[in-house]
DNA sequence: ATGAAAGCGCTAACAT
DNA sequence: ATGTTAGCGCTTTCAT
């Protein structure tokens, strides 16, 4: 590999008039520019950028830390993110992670480790945000479906709330009273919001909450069947089901099958998310869409923002919106 | 952020001493080692790793480029190989690339800049090969469904050929005599490959190859659909149809319904990949099982292995076999 | 066992 | 407009 010294022996000029034309200083007589461009592609130079990094403080990367799961989901949401900050010259470095410690280990040893300009952060169950506000402070992050405020950070976040209010208030117009509810992941923040929009629709509804019509599942197809197979089990079990993402929704309606009972006349199930195969199950499943590729790439653009110095103009929390999608397992006719 | 000097200075040592407890070398007394970590974790001290790089010549990353699209197969191909390469400290650098010039561009530039220490490629329409090779001299690289051999190269592939001469065998077995192929993407590798199968059971079978049973898609579901009404519009169509992928088989399916054709008593149809969609289509989908996951550890393991120096000992070549998944559209009865 | 010092490839004063 | 030079934070001889 060529390097700068290199490039100024052949051009036979300083490593400081190279550095300048790499930099696009205005400072360089278009001659010696010409020279020197042409030398660099004779010797086919790149600068290096860790030495580049080592010395401006600037490493041009973003970190990136997502749960280690299967998931429609995170998949977008990384590929907007990547799309767009790469349209900026910047990379992005990426780490899963299996629970929480793990997340604050990598994501302290990414900012530590001066390896990255800023981080997206993507920990729907984190908990303990004193810590988390004390080590992100004053580096630039933006945190997906949580809702943390630290001091150069902005949250993006579903619109979960709305969303689960609307599909669930659908519902209600068809009937229901008795409806179940399906938890995510404990503490996960999407699920929780969720569960909050469901009760505003109950509230909203004059029907009141019931223990019973409640089970727990962590987002996974198998876990909405067997949380369905518990509320099937009572004895005046719920007309229509709600369970908190699309995955479990299609556990549910597996589950329902299982048991001979007819979706939507005999239970009706509905989910929230829209992934690809939610079309497909029959019946086909009415959802709650969430433009996850869009929330990526809003996600690019504020980190970018965030790095680009105006930091005091970056909202500090985006709210997405989301849209109600009818098929058929609620009951409607036409899709 | 604390430096190694600080470090240094508190404990009352050099900074060659810090250096030394940091890496772990043997040379330094149990006492002032004890002292030295000691302030390290005082002082919340993490050694810049873009310092240490640039004296090293090691990044302790990886780079990855990937295909920009929506794609089960790949994002779970990325988590794969973050999972198995992150428990060995390093870092993922992922690009995405819309076209091959893109990819190239890209590539070069993680490669000249000191990015990355090995990369992995999935460059699946990859056709300029001498370049590449030429590029990537020397350069531990894996690459994921491309045949491709460098110098310090693996490639890790899927049985493509088989499993396309299975599932096309298993349609001529249920009597089909003229059966369609909607190809992937042009160039494709993957796409190309599973052509070659069909080929080569259709062969066996005695069965003559005809172009009117052959369309083009791109891999999307959108194509498949119009690859397949295509096809019906032959005036002797095909009976049953192999689609390259999944998504494309969902499509011609969706194109049988829109003819009021019975999936699969008018036309069988069968994929390749098994996503997880498949199961769920109605008719559920005959297809081929692709272990995706652990491609990606596979391909992790392996550029670990070219990383670590025992180079010699790398396979050139690994090929994932796969599994044919009989379900209902390819005309059996039980799943 | 420890320290001094050179240097990795680059940028950015500062000098000319 | 161009060159000299001092680092950036670390590793690694080479001394001691």
């Amino acid at each position: 590999m060529a390097t700068i010294k290199d490039v100024a022996k052949k051009a036979g000029v300083s490593i400081a008039t190279v550095s300048r034309v790499i930099n696009n200083s205005p400072k360089v007589s278009e001659k010696t520019r010409q020279r020197v461009l042409e030398v660099i592609r004779e010797l086919n130079f790149m600068p290096n950028i860790i030495a580049q990094g080592l010395q401006t403080k600037r490493t041009n990367t973003i970190g990136l830390i997502f749960p280690d799961a299967t998931s429609y989901y995170f998949a977008e949401i990384i590929r907007g993110i990547i799309g767009v900050v790469q349209k900026q010259k910047y990379h992005v470095v990426i780490s899963s992670s299996h629970d929480e410690n793990d997340e604050l280990r990598t994501l302290i040893s990414m900012l530590q480790s001066g390896r990255v300009d800023g981080m997206v952060l993507m920990m729907p169950t984190i908990t303990d945000s004193k810590f988390l506000k004390h080590t992100l402070k004053n580096f630039p992050v933006v945190f997906v479906c949580t809702n943390i405020k630290t001091s150069r950070s902005t949250s993006v976040i579903i619109d979960n709330f709305n969303g689960a209010k609307k599909v669930t208030s659908h519902l209600i117009e068809h009937g229901h009273r008795r409806i179940g509810f399906i938890h995510g992941s404990p503490n996960n923040f999407d699920s929780r919001e969720r569960y909050r929009g469901y009760l505003s629709a109950l509230a909203n509804a004059g029907i009141s909450k019931s223990e019973l019509y409640e089970a727990r599942g962590n987002f996974t197809e198998q876990s909405g069947f067997n949380a369905a197979m518990e509320l099937f089990s009572q004895p005046s079990p719920p007309t229509a089901i709600f369970a908190a993402n699309d995955s479990m929704a299609i556990g549910a309606i597996e589950a329902a099958k299982r048991l001979s009972l007819n979706v939507p006349n005999d239970v009706a199930i509905v989910g929230f998310d829209d992934i690809s195969t939610s079309r497909y199950v029959e019946p086909a499943l009415t959802t709650v869409r969430v433009p996850v590729f869009e929330v990526g790439e809003i996600v690019g653009k504020i980190i970018l923002k965030h790095l680009s110095g105006e930091g005091g103009s970056v909202e500090e929390k985006i709210v997405i919106p989301v849209e109600l999608v009818v098929r058929k397992s609620c009951g409607c006719k036409e899709s």
